[in-house]
DNA sequence: ATCTTTGCAAAACCTTTGCACTGCG
DNA sequence: CGCAGTGCAAAGGTTTTGCAAAGAT
C-alpha cells in the first residue's frame, strides 16, 4: 500500500505549482526548498512513481534530459492528456507549454509511413529573456 | 595539418552511405565493416571533428541519443543546410528525413515570446514497418 | 510491528578525456 | 621524422539500484 511522505508531497508539489516542466534538478532544488534533506535519488524514485501512475507527464525535448510536469486536463477528452507543445527558452532554459498546434502535419510523411503522433518544440526566448 | 585515415573514411563512408540518421553505435558498427579495430572513442572523435567542419549534421530527437546525418544540399539556399524535419519510426527504430515544414509555427509562441528556430518530429511506422 | 520509503554509496550507462603509441605526410 | 590521429583505460555527468535505517500506517 501507498504511503504519504513529505518527500513525496514534495515532489508533486514542486511539479503542480511551477506551470512549466522541470527536468529531475530542478524539481529537486524546489522541493528542498521544503523538505532540505531531500536525497536526489528519491525524486528520481518519485518521478518514476508518479510517472507510473499517470500523475506526472514525461517532456522529452530534443536533445535535452527529461522533464516532468504536471498533466494538463484544461480541454479534458475523455481523461487524455491535452495536446499541446513546448517553447524551450535558450536564454534561461526555461520550457514553457504552447497550446496551439500547426494542422496537415500527417500530410508531411513520406508516402506508405504511418504516423501515429508528433512532437514540436520552439525555441527562443521567453518574455523574460526578451526584456533582458 | 588534416590527415586522411581509414578510420575517418570509414566513419564519413558509414554516415554518407546511410541515407538516414545514425547515432554513435550505429556509426561504430557500420564503420567496423570496414575497419574492425575501430574504437568507440575515435568514432566520437571523428564525428566532433566532422560535426565542427560542418561535414554532418547533427540530428537531436526527443528522448533520443543525438544522431548524425550527412548534410543534405538538396535546394541549395547559400551553402545552408535545407531545413527539414524527421519521421522517427517506432518499429525498427530508424529515422527518415522528412521535407515539407507546416507554416505559421511562429504565432504559436505566447506573447512577448521571440521564436528563432523549431524542431518537428513524427513519430509512426516506416513504409517497411507497415507492410510487415 | 510491518513493510514502504528514504538516504547513502556504488553501479550502470553514455560520452569525453589523458596518455603513450601508431602511422600519415 | 614530427605531429595528428588512434586505442585503451580512466574519468565525467546523469540516472538507477542495493541495502540498511527511518518512518508511515
Amino acid at each position: 500500500m501507498e504511503r504519504q511522505t513529505r518527500q513525496k508531497q514534495a515532489v508533486m508539489q514542486a511539479i503542480e505549482t511551477s506551470g512549466r516542466s522541470l527536468n529531475a534538478a530542478e524539481i529537486w532544488s524546489l522541493a528542498q526548498l521544503e523538505v532540505p534533506s531531500l536525497n536526489l535519488s528519491t525524486v528520481y524514485r518519485q518521478i518514476k512513481t508518479l510517472h507510473d501512475e499517470a500523475q506526472v507527464v514525461r517532456v522529452d525535448l530534443p536533445g535535452q534530459p527529461p522533464r516532468y510536469e504536471a498533466p494538463c486536463h484544461a480541454p479534458r477528452t475523455r481523461g487524455h492528456e491535452h495536446h499541446h507543445h513546448h517553447f524551450h527558452c535558450t536564454g534561461c532554459e526555461q520550457v514553457f507549454p504552447i497550446h496551439g498546434c500547426p494542422g496537415g502535419i500527417e500530410r508531411l510523411a513520406p508516402r506508405g509511413f504511418q504516423v501515429q503522433s508528433h512532437d514540436l518544440t520552439l525555441h527562443g526566448h521567453c518574455a523574460a529573456c526578451v526584456g533582458a
